[in-house]
DNA sequence: GTCTATAGAGGGATAGAC
DNA sequence: GTCTATCCCTCTATAGAC
C-alpha cells in the first residue's frame, strides 16, 4: 500500500472517528459536516473525497459495526431455544444486548435521529421498532409454544422490552457521569423482567 | 369582540390545527413553518403575526394543554398512596397515562423531537427522562415505604416503565391503522408490569 | 487527496402594500 | 391582519489550484 493511499485511509479514519465520538456528544442531526472535518483536523471539502454526505457516512460505520458483529456471532451462539423465564439466561440476554448498545453508540444515537427525519411513512415508528426486537420475539413466540403463558403478544412485548432498553440505553449511556453502574441496571431489569414475564402469582382480572 | 379580532383567532386556531396534525403525520422537525400556513390555508407570512417561531408555536400548544390538565386534574384526584401492586390501580394509572398521551400526541412527539435538537447537555436525554417520570418514582417510593421489595432503585425503574410507555405510545397511536386496541396494550402492560414489581416468585441470584 | 474559495439550495424571517 | 415578494443566513456540495 503506498503511503498517499495510506494518508487517505488515515483521513478517512479521522473523519469516522470525530463522527462517532460527535455523533454521542451532540447527536446526529446537531452534528454539522463542518463540526465532522474540523474534529478530525481536515478541511470541509476532503470530506467528499471519501462520502457523499452525512448518510453515506453512517451507513460506512454501520458496515463497521456489522463486520465486528459477524464476527463476535461466530464465536457466541444464538439459538431460538432460550429460556427467558430463566434467571441467568435473561440476565445473560440483556447483558448482551446493552454491551452491544453500549459499543456502538453512536450508530445506535445516529440511527435513532436519522430515522425521525429520514422516513415518512405514517406507521414507520412501529415498524422499525418491531424489526429491530424480532430476535426477541422470537424467543417469546418459543416460550408460548413451550406452554408458558405469556402476559400478552409476543411482537407487543418484544416491542415494549426493546423500547425500554433502548431508551434507557440512549438516556444512560450518553451521560459522561452514568447514574448506575452497567451491573445495576442489568439486575434491576432482569428481575422486573424476569417476574413479568413469568407472570407468577396473578389476580383474577378484576372483572371476573 | 370585533371582527377583525375574531378572524385573527381563527387564523391562530387554524394554525395551532395544522400543526398539530402534521406534527403527528410527518413529525415535528419535518414539518416547515410554510406546512402549516399552507395546510392551514394561509400565507406564510402570516404565521409571524402569532407567533414568533416554531418554537413559540409548540409552546403554545403546550400552554393549552396545561390549561385542559390543569382543569381535569381538579376532577380526578392523584394521591401519593396508590397501591401499584394492586391490578386494578395499576391499571387505571396506565390508562390515565395512556390517554394523556393518545390526546395529545402531536405536543409529545413534538417536544420528543425538540429535545434532540434543543438541549446541549451531556445527560440531558437522562435528565429529561427522570424529570418527566418523577410521580411514578413518587408512587415507587410510597411502595418501598411501605415495605414493599421494588427490583431496583425507584429512580431507575420509574425511568424503565416511564421510556417504555412512551416508546410505545410514539410508535403505536401515530399509526393510522393501529396494530392493537388501547384496552389489548393496556392488560398486557398491567401485567406485565405487575408481576414485574410484585416481583414475586424469585430465585436466588445465581451466584448465591 | 487535500486544500481554499465559492456556488447553490432550502427555509426562516421581514418589508411594505392592501 | 393578511397578503406577496424578497432578503439573508446556514449549511451542503462543487470547482479548481496545489
Amino acid at each position: 500500500m503506498g503511503v498517499r493511499r495510506a494518508r487517505a485511509a488515515e483521513t478517512e479514519l479521522a473523519l469516522k472517528e470525530a463522527a462517532r465520538r460527535l455523533f454521542v456528544e451532540r447527536g446526529y442531526l446537531n452534528t454539522k459536516i463542518s463540526d465532522i472535518t474540523a474534529a478530525a483536523g481536515r478541511a470541509t471539502g476532503s470530506f467528499y473525497d471519501h462520502f457523499a454526505g452525512k448518510e453515506e457516512l453512517l451507513a460506512a460505520l454501520l458496515a463497521d459495526l456489522r463486520g465486528a458483529a459477524s464476527a463476535e456471532m461466530r464465536r457466541s451462539e444464538h439459538p431460538r431455544d432460550h429460556d427467558l423465564t430463566d434467571r441467568d439466561q435473561l440476565h445473560d440476554h440483556l447483558a448482551v444486548a446493552w454491551r452491544v448498545m453500549r459499543e456502538n453508540l453512536p450508530v445506535v444515537v445516529a440511527l435513532h435521529e436519522a430515522s425521525l427525519t429520514g422516513g415518512h411513512a405514517p406507521d414507520q415508528a412501529w415498524r422499525s421498532l418491531v424489526t429491530e426486537t424480532d430476535m426477541l420475539r422470537d424467543h417469546l413466540e418459543y416460550l408460548r409454544e413451550s406452554g408458558h403463558e405469556l402476559p400478552g403478544d409476543p411482537i407487543l412485548l418484544a416491542a415494549a422490552m426493546g423500547g425500554l432498553l433502548s431508551t434507557l440505553a440512549l438516556a444512560l449511556l450518553r451521560s459522561p457521569t452514568p447514574a448506575y453502574s452497567d451491573a445495576e441496571v442489568l439486575d434491576t431489569l432482569t428481575t422486573l423482567l424476569l417476574n413479568g414475564l413469568r407472570g407468577a402469582p396473578t389476580d383474577p382480572p378484576s372483572d371476573a
